[in-house]
DNA sequence: CAGCATCCTCCCGGATACTG
DNA sequence: CAGTATCCGGGAGGATGCTG
């Protein structure tokens, strides 16, 4: 992905889609997106859910798609602690744009193949 | 971004998201694609037409879309060198997504004004 | 259970200089 | 004109250990 947060923002005519880009981009993101579309996880479960995600990731894409305001995070006070995470509205609204990513990458897997026999 | 090209493979549900999503990724290839829409343009055209970009950059990311099969790369064998890139079919069957992406990102423009004065 | 803190590595991407 | 070659800093992200 590419890097730095913000200096995605600076360029001009594709701007708004570099923008968008950078809220679904970190290697995670996209997975936790589609996770969390059949309804509220807890933190352990989304671990469970995606095997290869350390919980330092997990905890650092959550947070920014949070801050970003895709996620929702509801913080139970009691012991011991329990915090659910789901889609916020905005969130919802990006589920199709991801889902036609998923068709456009389902129907060119040839591609990566062939980028992968090449490495 | 993410970084390394391939580690994006090594996850299961959302894989070809993200498989999607890396062809994309890298800071200067939606932009890149976007100013193909409207016609075949030579190298230095594109640097004209994306400032902020550099020579070693825009060779990149063009290598890698060229790669990727989303790009054409047409060599005129002449003096002074002349080589003109276009979107490939596969290219083409990009941009609606792309599209959809640019006005998610427009509709949601608030989104970074505030992530940036957050910053 | 759901994190935070720290260290460390790798590689993306900028700057600069050179070439067929 | 359209690149290649090299050097280098910074930040993403893995591994590990500790905590309320």
């Amino acid at each position: 992905m590419a890097k730095a947060r913000h200096s995605r923002l600076d360029c001009d005519p594709g701007c708004s889609v570099e923008a968008a880009i950078s809220l679904i981009d970190g290697k995670w993101k996209c997975v936790i997106l589609y996770h969390l579309q059949d309804g509220t996880k807890r933190f352990n479960e989304l671990r469970r859910k995606i095997p290869a995600v350390t919980q330092r990731m997990l905890t650092n894409q959550l947070r920014e798609l949070e801050l970003d305001g895709l996620v929702d995070r509801v913080v139970y006070a009691q012991v011991p602690p329990k915090v659910e995470y789901s889609l916020s509205e905005r969130g919802r609204s990006l589920l199709p744009i991801i889902d036609a990513l998923k068709n456009w990458g389902d129907e060119n897997i040839a591609l990566f193949n062939k980028r992968l026999e090449a490495a």
